[in-house]
DNA sequence: GTGAAAGCGCTAACAG
DNA sequence: CTGTTAGCGCTTTCAC
């Protein structure tokens, strides 16, 4: 029986009646624009201290105001890349005076009952990262007045403001810059087929390749996972003739595919190059040296956030996407186009 | 001017409207444990159905109930091991009932002011990841009747709850391990020097050796990176005499550490055995598969959640500690005892 | 069982 | 400026 908070929780009532002033006056104290004399204000501050008062925001939020919540709706926050995005998202809210409300999902059916969840907490709005908004529950939000930004995902048929990094524009550049370093028998290891950003990354790279009138020379399936990267790029390497450049559809799984191909015997880039997307820590490591897009995971962040705390604050109809570019970063897990000059 | 949320929020008198019935009576329909009748449960469930009804959280607290919000402070949560900390933390929770609100803390200064905040949300408990909380603090909690428990952090002198992992007699098996290797001339590479995590680290490995009449051979700094963990290797490596055997504080330096002692051209585990600390998802890669100690993340998180949310359900003045011990995991980064039998 | 009514702690008109 | 007075949406006695 869950028992009643220790009721000894100190109300503005108790402040008022220790100040010798009206409860109103202690409310007005603590909200910015109110019209206060510094004398009560001062009494009041003495009172709160002495009783160690700090008002209740719930109790404030319930009389039409926001509650300054925001649900951050995740997948896989355990994934070293997704507890960056969601780190940056934290600190970026609470820099706006918003706090998390964190809602761990384990697929798109979790969502569609987590969402009403963090509704029912009157958030101002809510971040969904790697999942995507059903019509139905889209509606429910926008019904209830709630902000949406989808994170690195987009759906054109569902009304909601989504920021992301553009994900078949960087594919694109690593299929140019794998071209321009000569490489003519290109393989692809997918991510998780139906997730948007894998569908992205593979349109990308394909569309590269066909602006020079290539093909993919090989394809394999993997989930994201460093093993999946190695056992896919074994059976790629099994094959009669070898591809001699393989995009992974992270970096993750380009780093299983250099593990393997060395095992293998392979060098890489002078045997076989890899590359991959996302421009994860360990992309840096000299053992791997991988050419890979970065992610401006801050520069996404910040913007989705201002695109969340504006919609929130100045409400309005229009819906905002925003595609921010990666970076292609070149390490030396590819071969170089002849001429190239590395930027630092 | 942050607008009022638009208002068409249906709350339950509206739904008593449309069921032509009490408001009462909506409430108790969502109350488990209230007495209403079938059939006007239905009724009102219909209409409810019908405007898309929601409970409001928020107001239901207001009137003495729990708010099912934990406070989860937390500094780096982009590191890859505190992601799953963290992934595991809200999974559990929400098993039981409850959400968490992310506090995103930077350093100790930042808890002091992050704490207040999150209790003016009137959380139902805090946990405390990596941060150990001041007495002032604790107090304020304790006043409030918010029951927090520390997660890998013990104070003796500030009553709280606590849950972590054994790291003392982690790192004394640790130790043993390397004794009966054969090993002599033992390292310690220390995490962040006042992290109470490396102190009990530290402690442990050296109480250990004491055991055994040996001493620390060597003893060099890191911060808990790779970088730190690589380079602290190379001034080891550069001595007069070099060390057998490394213990790095975490794995991460674990990490660097066998990346340089491989650039200097030193076999791992043949010419210098290597260990850490958490057995982080890279430890298992063959590149490295480095012996190391388990932190039974589940099982830690586990504990933590149900001494909470004990604590919380069922209040008492009792503060229990409880040190979970970690499993040394036997790879191939140390030598091994004579007739050592690894187990699968 | 069910409804009426009194708060929970705070904000927001509204008069002085 | 300051105090008074309604609510915000819900739970909970208390009668019926």
């Amino acid at each position: 029986m869950p028992k009643k908070r220790t009721n000894d929780t100190v109300s503005s009532v108790d402040v008022a009646r220790l100040a010798g002033v009206s409860q109103a006056a202690v409310s007005r104290t603590y909200t910015p624009g109110a019209s206060i004399s510094e004398k009560m204000r001062q009494k009041v501050l003495a009172a709160a201290e002495q009783l160690g008062y700090q008002p209740n925001i719930i109790a404030r939020s319930l009389s039409g105001k926001a509650t300054r919540l925001i649900g951050i709706v995740m997948v896989k926050i355990g994934d070293p890349f997704y507890a960056r995005i969601l780190a940056a998202f934290s600190r970026k809210l609470q820099e706006h005076g918003y706090w998390s409300l964190l809602l761990n999902v384990n697929d798109d059916l979790g969502l569609e009952e987590a969402l009403p969840q963090a509704l029912q907490y009157q958030v101002d709005g809510i971040v969904l990262t790697s999942a995507t908004l059903s019509s139905p529950i889209a509606a429910r939000c926008a019904a209830m007045g709630v902000p949406v930004v989808m994170f690195n995902r987009y759906s054109l048929e569902v009304a909601v403001n989504s920021v992301g990094c553009d994900h078949a524009q960087g594919a694109r550049d690593l299929a140019d810059f794998l071209l321009k370093g000569g490489h003519r028998r290109m393989a692809y290891i997918a991510g998780e087929e139906n997730s948007s950003t894998n569908q992205e990354r593979e349109r990308g790279f394909t569309e590269g390749l066909a602006a020079a009138g290539q093909r993919l020379f090989a394809r394999e399936s993997g989930d994201y996972s460093y093993a999946a990267g190695f056992d896919a790029t074994g059976r790629l390497l099994a094959r009669p003739e070898r591809p001699d450049a393989i995009f992974c559809a992270n970096d993750w799984m380009a780093i299983g595919a250099i593990d393997q191909a060395r095992q293998s015997g392979l060098k890489v880039p002078e045997d076989l190059s890899v590359v991959g997307f996302d421009d994860a820590a360990m992309a840096a490591w000299p053992r791997y040296s991988l050419t890979t897009i970065n992610q401006p995971i801050d520069k996404l962040v910040m913007a989705a956030v201002e695109v969340l705390v504006n919609a929130i604050e100045s409400p309005t109809e229009d819906r905002v996407i925003k595609l921010i570019p990666g970076r292609l970063v070149v390490r030396n897990s590819a071969r170089l186009p002849v001429g190239h000059k590395k930027s630092a």
